[in-house]
RNA sequence: GCCGGGGUGGCGAAAUCGGUAGACGCAGGGGACUUAAAAUCCCCCGGGCUUCGGCCCUUGUGGGUUCAAAUCCCACCCCCGGCACCA
């Protein structure tokens, strides 16, 4: 230490001194009053994380790092960017780990997130920390609790019992955004089905509007495709089939009596019937079809093994296999259940329907590929024109007839395989001859007529599931009383809060650890005063999420949940940065919770984000980061030794923001000497200056300006579409211009590039920005320079000459220059005129500025 | 199977309104400065051939269009993401 720490780049200290600075000032704070008022407001959010006991880990710091940089660009433009952070502190991911380590997690999460608050001011993001959320505070969860009691007043929260996704190990349900290929997308446990009763909200009501928007507001393209194949839609028609049997009356009997159980069960039957077929004198069974041009081709029916009708149409010789087949089913989880290359299976149910096209009967089976959450849970099987029909008609040797022939086909035509295609209908009376989708058209009119059809459009989008038979969570502010029901928890009396359990490990008995609380769940009922019990599931972490992003600017008013100026000042949001695997959970549930506040009058707008761009993954050694691999960075000895800026820069090069990039230990290297050279360049123009050597307006060199001018340009194009990599290789570029050959630089060529680096270095740019003699925060005002078109542009340009599209040679030429004079330049070069010999030119190919291709012989 | 995105040096990557492929950086090699190290600076760095002037090959594979293709078209292979017995 016997150097003068004033003589290099000391990343350590600058980032400590800055960081201490911007808090003492104030200067990423808003106050109450300047939320109220800023001029020209500009909400740049980043996806919240949930603290974790091992600190922030290298994928949140690259997310964090582009959408602060993306934050900062927009503040030096000017703008008054308001840049919060919270935290995600409710979830079975915190309540496993504090299971794991026998902590309470009341205790463990203050502890997490004071670890990641530290963490977070490290990497130097400009946070306003005045105004964050930690979605476990009751001040928060509060109103969490009151948008499910707003949601249930309006009608679009309900409880009801259908099968949903359990996760034995998490010993909880899940919503089927969670499911990821038939595994719990925590723990990766394959996931089963029960029959418990949730609360749900209708965000299938929201189906066609969650679509349609997705047309008008800006996000990756990507995360657009990914929410269009969540919601699913498909257009097809409802049709019916009557049921031949005049299957045991004793068991349609049974299904009309008033059993709670199977009273849901017809619930969700009829209404997805669209008519209470099942309690008619005449049932029918009501299938959804995207083909009802094949009914004609429909020679058996399925049922879901779930199916509510099941029951009432077996007849009795058939009751015992096909309820062993039901138990079979039932036991099976989902990933076992979803293998779609196994044969198919199933029973005959002993019943038959009238095929309402051709009246004939047909069978009525039950198989599991047949799902019950799909459409009306049965179909019309046409194993002529469906890959699934035709394995399972194979199997059971049903009919296999043809109904749409191909181009170059007929009527007669064997099947080999299913035949999914376009082309005419056949064997199918009056519409032979049809077009496809004319006939699809036609014949559901002409059942339409007859009672028998009508057109629907489906969704694979579910109902979401927000109960968790968990413990770290809100509790779903509902009391049940045996007069009234279940009754809301009235506003005045929110929060429920969450008492604090010492033995909150959740059981496989499908209840909340809560229930085990009586002194709790023991409460009076709102309504009447009789006794009641309170609910003691808790609510999904993707509720808490779900509209964080409203509350971070009203923070300051703890007696409503928004401020209703402050929001319409500041929402929706104005660039959004996240991951990818966000695509349909979060982002699709804080959609459906705007769009529900709005209708309920509580929001002017209906998307919650009008711009939304996913960042990319990191990757190291060719893998994702995972602990069980071994590769995962620790950030914390990286900034250590490089800083926070340097590990900053080099995130931001290792590739494109949106697509990610491979991590490599020695890559920092780059950014880091970048960082050394420039602060050695622009202390040594300080240094000039004071020794007075440097005239202000001192070497003057034409190149250099250019280049300035051209990093400008290039830079402030590329920073807003979050090309970082790019644009950080322009900065590195422009410096090596500056300094090659040892030349001296001076005040006007480094002050802008300053400030260029500014978004991607903020601590070393706050530095060298006071040594230039500026008193206030470079952040302070609208100091992003501006580039003058005219000094960008190059005067001589180097024109590439081809001979035959070869490349011969390149001549250096004043931009502009004519085809003549760069001919003549070309061919007074010996290695062109070499190339064209004695041959013929017989075209000159000229592209001013570019090149120059001679087409000979 | 359907819908997206991608495949370029030893490595991360640039360049896609068709116009000098490989900017910027890492790693590597050589040199300057230094007692030494670090830092800094200069040079080389896709492959092959070379008479040192250059020449040939090269952007997953095979065709095509064009004066000219990483870029456009057709076919195929591989990787990543989303959806998936969704009727």
């Amino acid at each position: 230490m016997d150097k003068d720490p004033m003589d290099g780049y000391l990343p350590r200290a600058v980032e400590e001194k800055w960081q201490r600075i911007w808090d003492e000032r104030g200067t990423n704070r808003f106050t109450e009053q300047e939320l109220r008022d800023a001029p020209d407001p500009y909400y740049n959010l980043m996806m919240f994380p949930y603290p974790s006991a091992e600190g922030l880990h290298v994928g949140n710091i690259y997310a964090f790092t582009g959408a602060d940089v993306h934050g900062r660009y927009q503040r030096l433009t000017g703008k008054d960017v308001f840049e919060p952070i919270g935290f995600d502190a409710f979830g079975i991911h915190s309540e496993n780990f504090a299971l794991k380590q026998g902590v309470n997690p009341m205790d463990l999460t203050p502890r997490n997130v004071a670890n990641f608050t530290r963490q977070l001011r490290r990497i130097g993001g400009m946070f306003d920390w005045s105004h964050t959320v930690d979605t476990s505070d009751p001040a928060y969860y509060r109103w969490t609790q009151w948008i499910f009691v707003q949601l249930l007043g309006a009608g679009l929260a309900e409880r009801k019992e259908a099968p949903v996704n359990w996760c034995p190990s998490c010993m909880t349900v899940l919503a089927n955004e969670q499911v990821l290929g038939g595994l719990c997308e925590r723990c990766d446990s394959p996931v089963e089905q029960r029959r418990i009763a949730q609360w749900f909200f209708k965000t299938t009501q929201y189906a066609q509007r969650l679509l349609d928007n997705l047309k008008i507001i800006d996000w990756s393209e990507t995360t657009l495709r990914a929410q269009e194949n969540w919601i699913g839609r498909s257009g097809g028609a409802i049709l019916e089939f009557p049921v031949l049997t005049p299957a045991r009356r004793g068991d349609l009997d049974r299904r009309d009596s008033p059993e709670p159980a199977a009273s849901s069960d017809a619930d969700k039957a009829g209404r997805d019937a669209g008519g209470d077929s099942a309690s008619t004198d005449t049932p029918s069974i009501s299938v959804f079809t995207t083909r009802p041009d094949t009914v004609f081709g429909a020679t058996y029916m399925v049922l879901a093994p779930e199916h509510p009708l099941v029951p009432a149409i077996t007849a009795p010789d058939r009751r015992s296999e096909v309820e062993s087949y039901q138990a079979q089913a039932a036991r099976m989880d989902l990933v076992t259940r979803q293998k779609t290359d196994k044969t198919k299976t199933g029973v005959f149910t002993g019943a038959f329907c009238e095929n309402p096209a051709t009246g004939e009967p047909i069978p009525v089976w039950i198989a599991d590929y047949v799902l019950v959450e799909y459409g009306t849970g049965a179909i019309m099987a046409v194993p002529g024109h469906d890959q699934r029909d035709f394995e399972f008609a194979r199997a059971f040797e049903l009919p296999i007839p043809r109904v749409v022939a191909g181009p170059g086909t007929d009527a007669h035509a064997p099947l080999e395989e299913a035949y999914v295609g376009e082309g005419v209908l056949v064997n199918s009376g009056r519409f032979d001859g049809l077009p496809w989708r004319e006939g699809a058209r036609a014949i559901v009119e002409w059942l339409e007529g007859r009672g028998l059809a009508e057109p629907r459009v489906s969704y694979r989008l579910h109902d979401w599931c927000i109960s968790r038979q968990r413990y770290w969570g809100p509790p779903i502010p509902v009391i049940y009383c045996g007069a009234c029901g279940p009754v809301p928890v009235p506003e005045e009396d929110l929060p429920v809060v969450l008492p604090r359990v010492e033995d909150f490990k959740p059981d496989a008995s499908g209840v909340s650890p809560l229930a085990r609380v009586e002194e709790w769940y023991r409460t009076v009922c709102p309504q009447c005063g009789g006794q009641g019990r309170r609910e003691t599931d808790v609510s999904d972490t993707f509720l808490d999420s779900s509209w964080y992003f409203l509350r971070y600017p009203s923070t300051d008013r703890n007696d409503v949940p928004m401020d209703p100026e402050i929001t319409r000042r500041w929402l929706p949001v104005d660039s959004y940065i996240g991951g990818e695997e966000h695509a349909v959970l979060h982002l699709l549930y804080a959609r459906f919770i705007t769009m529900a506040l709005h209708d309920l009058g509580h929001l002017d707008f209906e998307e919650p984000f009008s711009k939304f761009r996913k960042h990319g993954l990191i990757i190291r050694e060719g893998a994702k980061m995972s602990k069980s691999k071994g590769n995962v960075i620790i950030p914390d000895p990286i900034i250590e030794e490089f800083g926070a800026d340097a590990f900053r820069i080099y995130l931001m090069f290792l590739g494109p923001f949106a697509e990610g990039g491979d991590y490599r230990d020695e890559g920092i290297q780059g950014p880091f000497g970048f960082l050394h050279r420039f602060y050695d360049t622009v202390v040594s123009v300080v240094e000039a200056e004071d020794a007075g050597k440097l005239a202000a307006s001192a070497s003057q060199d034409p190149e250099v300006e250019r280049k300035l001018h051209k990093t400008i340009r290039q830079v402030s194009e590329q920073l807003p579409k979050l090309q970082y990599n790019t644009a950080v290789a322009a900065m590195m570029e422009y410096l090596n211009a500056v300094r090659s050959g040892g030349r001296k630089a001076s005040r006007g060529e480094v002050e802008p590039l300053v400030v260029l680096v500014a978004p991607v270095a903020p601590h070393l740019a706050e530095e060298l920005w006071e040594r230039l003699g500026h008193s206030e925060s470079i952040f302070q005002g609208a100091n992003w320079p501006s580039f003058d078109p005219a000094k960008a542009a190059e005067d001589t340009v180097k024109v590439a000459i081809q001979v035959n599209g070869k490349l011969r040679g390149t001549v250096e030429a004043p931009a502009g220059a004519g085809q003549e004079e760069i001919e003549v330049l070309a061919r007074s070069q010996e290695n062109v005129s070499r190339h064209l010999g004695a041959a013929t030119v017989r075209r000159v190919v000229f592209v001013p500025n570019r090149l120059l291709n001679f087409v000979v012989k």
